[in-house]
RNA sequence: GGACCCGUAGCUCAGUGGUUAGAGCAGGGGACUCAUAAUCUCUUGGUCGCAGGUUCAAACCCUGCCGGGUCUACCA
């Protein structure tokens, strides 16, 4: 029995759909390298499920009046209904809603809270209590999350910006900056109160988690091993110094803390759940679970989990279980530290091999962005495209090492150059040749050419070769080098020309499709991972004897042709081949430039995630009001009021008087105005958007009686009127009135 | 503000000290006509972001700067 090798792909979060940069980051990739592994007969279930769990979801679930489980249940049948679309072969797809992931991540909390796996010891085991202060809602009687508090953006003005994140601006925010803060529950103004939580001490684990990282453990040095972009994030880390997080929170979506636990710890646990991203990534492993019981046998799961056997001995050789992550970079610090130290607290459980993080897929030369309409649904393409096409374009364009764009002349090109013009050409002229001269029969050969001797050489080296890349992780050079060899098959076929051969001499064209007929019966595996589509109905094409499975449940009985099969000549001469078959349909133009006309006028039901591309874990979820994400639209109106409210505010006209950049403030200019009888000075959080240069000497409208608020220090009085369009871009409201005039 | 990744042909990207820097696509010339107007071949094209430095030798190592990306901090 092989190595056992598990291979998890990022969870997707259920909160919208997910589009080509997530399948390019996180899914691709991982399904070449599964399929390329179960047709080498290795022992490796392929883990992925969607995240359910969070405080994203509730909010989205209350925003659209639905409920959570409402919410989950969609989008997972729109990611999992997309990712199956486009072939992924995952042995599992799971839900972190399961009740078995509730019972896992509760084992998993509770091991670290009552008897942790490493010596590290504080008040709850490992785990640590920290008590702060938290937004509170004394209407609802609930703590309230960064997500549900609203209020007027510091920095651009938006009056329906998130605790945690203004969207129309996309600064970083807490609560406390927000203006008028109020509750998303009841619009009551929140109170700050105590609470406490569990902490994750990641501090104390840092060593532990460094001497593994360089291989105490297992010998393999991760920060050789891993790809750099890898590496770097996780250094920057741990130079800065882990520090301790809170895995808990005042929400009502999510698993709860367990009561005895809370009790012995004497904290009131109602209302309390286990935060998603330390459930999150349990998921792989409950997932496996929910296999393992599917295959009727549930202790399987320990077989890829587990570094010990049941009589407490080592794993050892082939019994030694692999892990590796394929996730986006904005994963990396959960997949090399954080999760790594609650598999090693909890104990016993296997940690990462590798984690090769993808960079982003860029879409037509600008990021994805729902908000703007521009994105690819996946689920929505493959409606249009077959998975094939994508797969292998995708393939090609991996963002392995850096960012990487994704272009629809570039898909087109890829598809009709590479597939239809280079690899289906080949094999079409090879099969309808054989037809038409042959009678459809594998001809015997002659004596071999110098050339068809190196074209069956070709062929011999190309499973181990080919095989390398893809277990190094360098799939897009495995997607050429594959490609390569139908062009190798054009060349021998050019360069022999058999239509000239079989009328002078009919074995020497004999061998020449011999021989290319061969190159199609091993293209045939070698494509599997990549375009299995495609492969399949080749292999129909030559009557190829069967092969093992890429996907999941795969026969490993003896006799199926398999990977390294590749490497000799599959048909004999006699061979009956079947009908030949267009192996790839090129693309219209006119089909690209509808692509490219959706694209500009987005009619998709746009969902609202905006940036993080592989959304797995989310420290910060990310995602916006659903009224704006249809298209940007105008703000919508805010509520009345009295003429008394308005003439609260002491408007005044105001002259920039000195405007300087304020050090190591990103988003701040210090400006003074001029107001006539006095000079006072306000931080406006628009350095993103205006020069210093470009805001002195105006004269605009300020807000003269706001109550001082110190920012980074230096007090600001007043606030400088601006007017957002739906670009986001702001302008000033000038006026040439005197500085000092009322406004009204 | 700090950290990390990246900047190579018109385009998309390989290439981490050792001949004259590569591939695919696009452009130009030619060959072929079995095949999905496909294929094959030759070819044009580069101050390897900029400026210094180390070295017998630098796209690659070091320093600074410019530009793109990401994480993170200050603001609390």
């Amino acid at each position: 029995m092989p190595r056992p090798i598990l291979v998890t792909s990022a969870l997707p979060y259920a909160n919208g759909p997910i589009h080509l940069g997530h399948l390019a980051g996180a899914y691709l990739p991982a399904d070449f390298f599964v399929r390329y592994l179960r047709l080498k007969g290795e022992d490796v279930v392929f883990v992925c499920g969607s995240d359910e769990m969070g405080v994203a979801i509730e909010v989205r679930a209350r925003k659209e009046g639905r409920t959570p489980q409402d919410v989950i249940d969609a989008f997972h049948a729109v990611i999992e209904g997309g990712l199956r679309a486009a072939g992924m072969s995952f042995d599992v797809y799971g839900r972190t809603s399961a009740p078995i992931h509730k019972a896992t991540t509760t084992e998993f909390f509770r091991t670290i809270a009552t008897d942790p796996a490493e010596a590290i010891r504080n008040d709850q085991g490992a785990f640590r209590l920290g008590t702060s202060e938290q937004l509170f809602d004394p209407e609802a009687g609930v703590f309230l999350a960064d997500r549900f508090v609203v209020g007027t953006c510091p920095v651009c003005g938006n009056p329906n910006a998130y605790g945690d994140q203004c969207e129309r601006c996309g600064s970083t925010l807490s609560p406390a900056e927000l203006i008028d803060p109020r509750s998303a529950l009841t619009s009551a103004t929140p109170i700050r109160k105590e609470t406490t939580h569990w902490m994750l001490p990641l501090g104390d684990v840092q060593p532990l988690l460094e001497g593994w990282l360089r291989g105490d453990r297992d010998g393999l040095n991760r920060f050789e091993a891993w790809k750099p972009n890898v590496t770097g994030q996780i250094r920057s880390w741990l130079e800065a110094g882990l520090r301790d997080r809170a895995i808990t929170r005042d929400i009502a979506w999510g698993i709860p803390v367990p009561e005895d636990l809370a009790e012995a710890a004497g904290v009131d646990a109602s209302g309390k759940v286990i935060y998603v991203w330390f459930d999150a990534p349990i998921g792989y492993v409950s997932n496996t679970k929910a296999w393992a019981e599917a295959q009727g046998d549930p202790e399987r799961w320990t077989r890829y989990w587990r570094t010990h056997h049941e009589d407490g001995t080592a794993k050892t050789g082939d019994d030694a279980p692999r892990l590796v992550h394929f996730i986006g970079k904005d994963n990396i610090v959960f997949h090399g530290l954080v999760f790594p130290a609650m598999l090693m607290l909890t104990g016993g459980y296997v940690l990462p091999e590798a984690v090769p993080a993808n960079e982003f897929l860029n879409l037509e030369g600008e990021k994805f962005s729902t908000s703007r309409g521009h994105a690819i649904w996946l689920h929505d393409f493959l409606e249009r495209f077959p998975a094939d096409t994508l797969r292998y374009a995708l393939g090609t364009m991996l963002p392995e090492t850096k960012d990487a764009d994704f272009n629809l002349s570039e898909f087109q090109g890829r598809v009709n150059g590479d597939l239809a013009d280079v690899l289906g050409n080949f094999v079409h002229r090879a099969l309808t040749f054989t037809h038409s001269k042959f009678g459809g029969a594998v001809p015997a050969p002659g004596e071999l050419s110098t050339e068809a001797k190196a074209v069956l050489d070709a062929i011999a080296a190309a499973p181990e070769r080919i095989g390398a890349l893809y277990a190094s992780y360098r799939f897009r050079d495995a997607l050429y080098e594959t490609i390569d060899l139908a062009r190798t098959g054009n060349k021998f076929f050019n360069d022999a020309a058999p239509w000239h051969q079989i009328k002078t001499d009919v074995q020497a064209a004999q061998t020449t499709l011999y021989v290319s007929l061969q190159l199609c019966a091993s293209l045939s595996i070698l494509l599997e991972p990549i375009v299995p589509d495609a492969a399949a109905r080749l292999r129909r094409m030559l009557n190829l004897a069967p092969m093992r499975s890429s996907m999941p449940a795969a026969n490993l009985s003896g006799d199926l042709l398999g990977w390294d099969d590749a490497a000799r000549p599959l048909l004999p001469p006699g061979h009956a081949l079947g009908a030949p078959e267009v192996l790839f349909q090129k693309l219209d133009d006119a089909v690209i430039q509808a692509e490219r006309d959706r694209l500009a006028a987005p009619t998709t039901p746009a969902d609202d995630s905006t940036a993080p591309q592989v959304q797995t874990v989310p420290d910060v979820p990310v995602y916006e009001p659903v009224a704006e994400a249809e298209t940007p639209g105008f703000a919508p109106l805010a509520d009345t009021i009295v003429y008394d409210d308005f003439a609260k505010i002491d408007l005044r006209a105001g002259k920039i008087v000195v405007a300087e950049r304020i050090p190591k403030a990103d988003k701040l200019l210090r400006l003074e105005i001029d107001l006539g009888f006095e000079t006072r000075q306000i931080l406006s959080g628009i350095a993103e958007h205006f020069t210093p240069d470009e805001v002195l000497g105006r004269t605009v409208v300020i807000v003269a009686n706001l109550a001082p608020r110190k920012m980074r220090g230096l007090e600001s009085a007043g606030m400088i009127l601006m007017a957002e369009g739906r670009d986001g871009k702001l302008r000033f409201v000038e006026t040439d009135a005197e500085p000092g005039a009322t406004v009204q």
